[in-house]
DNA sequence: AAAACATATCTAATTTTCTAGATATGTAAA
DNA sequence: TTTACATATCTAGAAAATTAGATATGTTTT
C-alpha cells in the first residue's frame, strides 16, 4: 500500500468516480441481465458508459485501479465485473490519517 | 477543497514528504538563524536542502502546494516560510473518508 | 548605490499521463 | 464452427507533469 500509488491513481476525475459509482452499485447502474445482484461489483460497460469515455480508456483505468488493488475483478462469462477493495481503500485512508 | 486537485498533489514522493517534514521541523530542519522558532515553518532554502532537487524545482512545489491552499507562506524578510494548513489537511482527511 | 542573498518566475527539454482507434483474446450464441 | 460480443492490449498522438538553468524580483547588507 503505497499513498503515491495510490493519490496518483484519484488524481484524475473519473477514477474517483468509478470508485464512487461503486459504493452503491444499484444506485448508480442498470441491473445486470444474466446475474441479478452487484456481489461482485459491475461489468466493464455500465461503467463505460456512465463515464462517456472509450471503451480502451476504462479498460486501462480499471487495469491500473487493479494494479493498486482499488479494485478487485470477477470473471462471469463474457463479462469482468468490478468491485471496490474495501480493505485497501481504509487501509490507505488510515495511512494517510496517521502519516500526512 | 478539491480531492482530485490535492490528490495531485500527493502523487509526488517530495510533495508527500516536505508535507511530512513540516509535521515536525524541530526534528528535520536545523534551527533558523533570525527566528529561533518556526511558528511560520521552514523556509524555502532548508526544504531544497533537504529534498535534495533544485531551487526552481522546490520553489514551484510549494507554488502548486500553496494554489491547492496545503501550506501557507509568510515571508520574513528576505525568507520565505511555509508551514502547514491544517485546516484544508484534514478537511481533506473528511471529504475522503466520506465520499471515498 | 552596489553587491549579496533568498525566492519566484520564465523557458525549455524530458518524461509521464491521457485518450482513443485498431487489433487481439476469450466466451457465448447461432 | 462461424459469428457476435465483452474486454484487454497495442500503438500512437496530444496534453500535462517534472525538472533545472537562466533570469527577474524583492530584501538586506556593505
Amino acid at each position: 500500500m503505497n499513498i503515491v500509488e495510490i493519490s496518483k491513481i484519484l488524481s484524475n476525475q473519473t477514477r474517483v468516480a468509478i470508485l464512487k459509482w461503486l459504493k452503491n452499485p444499484e444506485e448508480n447502474f442498470p441491473p445486470h441481465q444474466d446475474i441479478d445482484h452487484f456481489d461482485d461489483g459491475v461489468c466493464v460497460g455500465f461503467i463505460q458508459d456512465k463515464a462517456g469515455l472509450s471503451q480502451s480508456t476504462i479498460s486501462t483505468y480499471l487495469n491500473s485501479m487493479q494494479n493498486a488493488k482499488l479494485v478487485i475483478p470477477t470473471r462471469h462469462g463474457k463479462w469482468t465485473y468490478y468491485k471496490r477493495n474495501e480493505e485497501v481503500i481504509q487501509a490507505y485512508l488510515k495511512e494517510l490519517k496517521e502519516q500526512l
